[in-house]
RNA sequence: GCUCCCAUCGUCUAGAGGCCUAGGACGUCGCCCUCUCACGGCGCAAACCGGGGUUCGAAUCCCCGUGGGAGCACCA
């Protein structure tokens, strides 16, 4: 691939950004970064009865999120029915398109009869014309749909970058309708058009586009255009090995970001769908660039493991700057009813919480008693460490800390264990109830930590009021 | 029904004729570490869909079968 090459994402906007799609975009954005070349996201809004302003801005949400930026001005379909006009009426002046008179009732009783007679169902082509050939009459009242003039025979074959060499009898192809009667184009139409207007170098797309391409390639030669390379990627497929939707849980884009997921991390773990490079699992968007290669994907369909994702978002955790994870974690306390201003800095937070978490979710969960009182003690914990020892055991503590200098982790760290000791206690002993009086459950960071960050006040009173 | 495509551990994959007693990762299980939960470390179990070829030799090439997928719209 030279400088000169640009992607593009093309979804059309029905719904939310679904997970395979932003897989695609992926790829195509990845293939585009990797030859230094560029990224365009064109809406595919012709179809007006299915389109929705919703749905533009979901797409748009999702792909910001990711940080899948177009380096052009989205495009708009609906914005270029002029273009596609001119096109067609240029097609169906020298001939390369014709008009079509069939009801769709008619269409569809040619379709039941080939299917009756076990045949691949296509348009028979009766209101093509043919040198020698008699027309009916236009029947009155009937605005006609415009059809693509297919070869009648040969062969269609293209190079897929993933898929290899693919090659197509043409006359497996019928006349498919370019323009609706309403006067609408048509996707396939469109693409062929957009993709050359637009300098489309190669098409990066999903597998289910692979039989529309020989007759894209068929409407790019009627106008006298080269094809642009392409590359089919295999969709995504739910646990159970059946394409991924609504039944099974989270699809769409921005439903990871509400499960706790960081757009790099989610976006380390697609680009692992269908493609590695040696032993590699973890890839930061520069390492994607640099060793990415659609050309390595498999042709195969992957199937989504939650698991793996989550620990590929818990590696993520692990080692990030906590100012990037900072500001998508804030996000997520909020969302639980959380102040983050109620509390320690999130920094210092998302370092104390991070490797016993897989999500930015569990995450605010685990730090709710840093944001807000305790509501009440896990019944368990209670029972097990809010004994009468260890009530005791908080009565000392309280006073020991309550006399500290200063409220750092090394010094408390110093306290409980100078007292564990002192009483020739095991930490668990001191340790235990401390936490559950301080955070209301038997599970936090390191007990110094977890006092460090809740601070003086909290600690003390908290410990108060355990003991009573 | 027709056309096209795909096929390695439960999952994601490495593997492009001998380097394979098939490697890594997630997950699972066991052990160690340990103030909780985790992290981490170590280890076990786990796969070449089936059948024919080709070849001295096949997970790798060919054919058939089986299984899965996509498309065949006045949807994209």
């Amino acid at each position: 691939m030279s400088g000169s090459v640009v992607t593009r994402f093309a979804p059309s906007p029905t719904g939310y950004l679904h997970i395979g799609g932003a897989r695609t975009a992926l790829f195509s954005w990845l293939a585009a970064k990797k030859a230094g070349g560029k990224f365009l996201l064109r809406i595919e809004d012709t179809d007006r009865e299915r389109s929705t302003q919703a749905a533009v801005d979901a797409i748009f949400e999702g792909l910001d999120w990711l940080g899948l930026k177009s380096d052009f001005e989205p495009e708009y379909q609906t914005k270029r029915f002029g273009r596609y006009r001119e096109v067609i009426d240029e097609m169906l002046a020298d001939g390369r398109a014709y008009r079509c008179y069939c009801s769709k009732q008619e269409l569809d009783a040619m379709r039941a009869a080939q299917l009756a007679r076990k045949e691949k169902p296509r348009y028979d082509g009766r209101w093509r014309p043919e040198p020698g050939k008699t027309l009916p009459p236009p029947p009155e009242g009937v605005t006609p749909v415009v059809r693509f003039r297919n070869p009648a025979d040969g062969k269609v074959a293209f190079d897929d970058l993933i898929r290899g060499h693919v090659e197509y009898d043409n006359r497996e192809l019928d006349d498919l309708i370019i323009q609706r009667s309403d006067g609408t184009p048509t996707y396939n139409f469109c693409v062929v058009v957009d993709d050359r207007d637009m300098g489309i170098t190669h098409v990066v797309r999903g597998d289910d586009h692979v039989n529309n391409t020989p007759r894209q390639i068929n409407i790019l030669h009627a106008l006298g255009q080269t094809p642009p390379v392409y590359a089919h990627v295999p969709m995504i497929l739910g646990p159970d090995g059946v394409k991924l939707s609504k039944r099974h849980g989270a699809v769409g884009v921005i439903e990871y970001r509400a499960m706790g997921f960081m757009p790099e991390a989610l976006l380390n773990y697609l680009v692992r769908l269908g493609w590695s490079h040696g032993d590699e699992e973890i890839f930061t968007r520069d390492r994607m660039i640099e060793l990415f290669d659609v050309s390595q994907v498999q042709k195969s369909p992957a199937r989504f493991d939650m698991k793996k994702a989550e620990w590929v978002n818990h590696q993520y955790l692990k080692v990030a700057d906590p100012a990037v994870v900072a500001p998508e974690f804030d996000w997520h306390l909020r969302r639980i009813g959380l102040d983050p201003a109620n509390g320690p800095a999130l920094e210092a937070v998302i370092e104390a919480q991070r490797e016993r978490c897989k999500t930015l979710v569990e995450m605010a969960e685990k730090s709710r008693f840093l944001y807000a009182e305790l509501t009440g003690y896990d019944p368990k914990d209670a029972v097990k460490h809010l004994t009468a020892e260890g009530k005791q055991v908080l009565d000392d503590l309280r006073a020991r800390l309550a006399a500290l200098p200063a409220w750092e982790a090394p010094a408390l760290h110093a306290a409980v264990h100078g007292y564990a000791e002192g009483c020739g206690l095991g930490l668990g002993k001191v340790a235990q109830p401390l936490r559950v009086a301080v955070a209301g459950a038997a599970v936090s960071p390191p007990i110094d930590v977890t006092l460090a960050l809740l601070g003086r006040e909290r600690t003390l009173a908290r410990i108060a009021a355990a003991v009573n």
